[in-house]
DNA sequence: TACATATTATAGCAAGGGCTATATTTTGAA
DNA sequence: TTCAAAATATAGCCCTTGCTATAATATGTA
């Protein structure tokens, strides 16, 4: 918990002090949000492939993400223990409340951001690729933002 | 490298086919970016400190990071190793001519997405919060097009 | 110079995502 | 119904980012 490194060694402008705080608290939480990314990939997926086929296989999950299909029984695992995901041995998954919940939003927060870049004058290839990663470091201001300029115009 | 789950299992629509090829590529892509990731935070801000106190500690960094200082050391080891960075034992961290250029690029591309979210009315301070996320996942065609819109204004 | 303090290095742990190889179970077709 | 093929699970590996605790080195000041 403590952190020694936290003394100022060269002591700063307040302004740079302020600065230094945002920007490590902006850092934390990116660190977090790249975590939550891969959450969001696969709860994503899940929610499509249930939409189109009724269910979510491993070995379909796999295929999309472009993983080994071990790598996605280990991740399951996990988004199981917390409560992401409901799966039986040898059974499809299927979405919790939550996980639906997560699903929604990054389905949500993608779509807009895709039409924003194409709207920027993105091609839409590259829009829907760029969405992929860009969607889950948006904050909810800059998504207004963005929809706020999709109803200008 | 062979890739069992690649065989179909339900035969798609030729579209989807392309689609998910598409797909799966960009979310190999952004699984690469979120390693890079790490490595512009690093060496942008390995350059920042050099700018304005002439050398990289390791404290500084552990600090401004918001990580343990073993963190810094060991992600400092890699870096060296991949040639972005040069540091003898117990000595400040300096960039490589690799890592000086992705640090500017790094750089470039984050002031450019701070600008373009503030004309987009967000609150520069959550710009500035959420440019940190974005700016890795950003390409080049899509910076072009917020460069555009910059212009444009 | 000597020594306390600050800084860096190292050891060792946990957790996570990636992989291959292989065992187990399901499934579909003969 | 049986049995091969497909799908899933498991074991076991590597590498990375985190952490704490502690050892080793640098640094500045008395």
């Amino acid at each position: 918990m403590n952190r020694t490194q936290n003394k100022v060694q060269q002591i700063p402008e307040s302004d740079d002090i302020q600065k230094m705080d945002t920007q490590t608290e902006a850092f934390r939480h990116n660190r977090e949000l790249r975590k939550l990314a891969l959450n969001d990939d696969y709860l994503e997926l899940i929610a499509d492939l249930i939409a189109k086929t009724g269910e979510a296989r491993t070995v379909d999950i796999a295929c999309r993400l472009g993983v080994a299909q071990p790598t996605v029984t280990k991740v399951i695992a996990r988004l199981k223990r917390e409560g992401m995901v409901i799966s039986e041995p040898y059974r499809a998954i299927y979405l919790t409340d939550a996980g639906r919940l997560i699903a929604e939003k990054a389905k949500h927060r993608h779509q807009i951001i895709v039409s924003f870049l194409m709207a920027m004058g993105v091609d839409p290839a590259i829009a829907e690729h760029d969405a992929e990663g860009i969607e889950h470091h948006v904050s909810t201001e800059t998504l207004q933002a963005f929809m706020a300029f999709l109803d200008r115009i």
